[in-house]
DNA sequence: GGTAGGATGGGCT
DNA sequence: GCCCATCCTACCC
């Protein structure tokens, strides 16, 4: 099968090289903050990455709409750990959301990666995603992307300042407008503008 | 182009 | 027992 080329716009190169890891101190900033850096920045597991396009800021505090809002359990207690850690949860049974915890430490905080454009290892995200049937469904969803790079509850509590999840700078320039709205699929606090995305980045989850 | 409905299991009341 | 930070298929314009 072959792929409708990607539409002209600030795009990433297809092999491109990649820049340094985002170390702790990135992470642990506000989380609406390390949501909006996020943007563009290119999160790597193993052979196959992909830019960050859209992302979701989940609160400590009064955002019910966070798993953290009930305070610290088996699951949970990753949010409450050290910044620059995956949380990895199930979610309807079957598919697998990763988030970045932010925040200092004891802080609760995190964010959902909800689409990549892919870059790099695309054959490799095509055979772990036989339902995509265009470039733009690899991995434009939250259980679509770690499906498209093989992440699972595995990762839950990694470090991505280290090791084969990782997230890295982009090189070069690459300028964007970032759009802000409601978070997808929640009941509480739905209309937080706690949802960034690059705009008119094609790989995004929806418009 | 669009959407209704089902899959499927862990977390929490 | 109910609720999901979702995705895919079938079916209908």
């Amino acid at each position: 099968m072959v792929f409708r080329a990607p539409p002209p716009g600030c795009r990433p190169s297809q092999n491109m090289r990649f820049g340094p890891i985002l170390n702790r101190a990135f992470y642990e900033r506000p989380t609406v903050e390390v949501a909006r850096g996020l943007l563009g920045a290119v999160l790597v597991h193993g052979p196959a990455a992909g830019m960050i396009v859209e992302t979701e800021a989940y609160l400590g505090g009064d955002d019910l709409a966070s798993h953290s809002a009930r305070g610290i359990t088996s699951r949970t207690q990753v949010i409450f750990g050290p910044p620059g850690h995956a949380y990895v949860y199930l979610i309807y049974g079957m598919y697998e959301c990763l988030n970045l915890v932010a925040e200092p430490p004891g802080q609760p905080g995190c964010v959902l990666i909800r689409a990549l454009e892919p870059v790099n290892g695309i054959e490799l995200m095509r055979s772990r995603r036989p339902a995509a049937r265009r470039l733009g469904d690899l991995a434009s969803g939250p259980a679509k992307l770690t499906m498209a790079l093989g992440v699972t509850r595995a990762q839950n509590g990694a470090d991505v300042t280290r090791g084969a999840l990782v997230v890295r700078r982009p090189t070069g320039k690459c300028a964007f407008e970032i759009e802000v709205t409601p978070r997808i699929g929640i009941g509480e606090c739905a209309d937080w503008p706690l949802r960034f995305l690059i705009r008119g980045n094609p790989f995004v989850s929806r418009r």
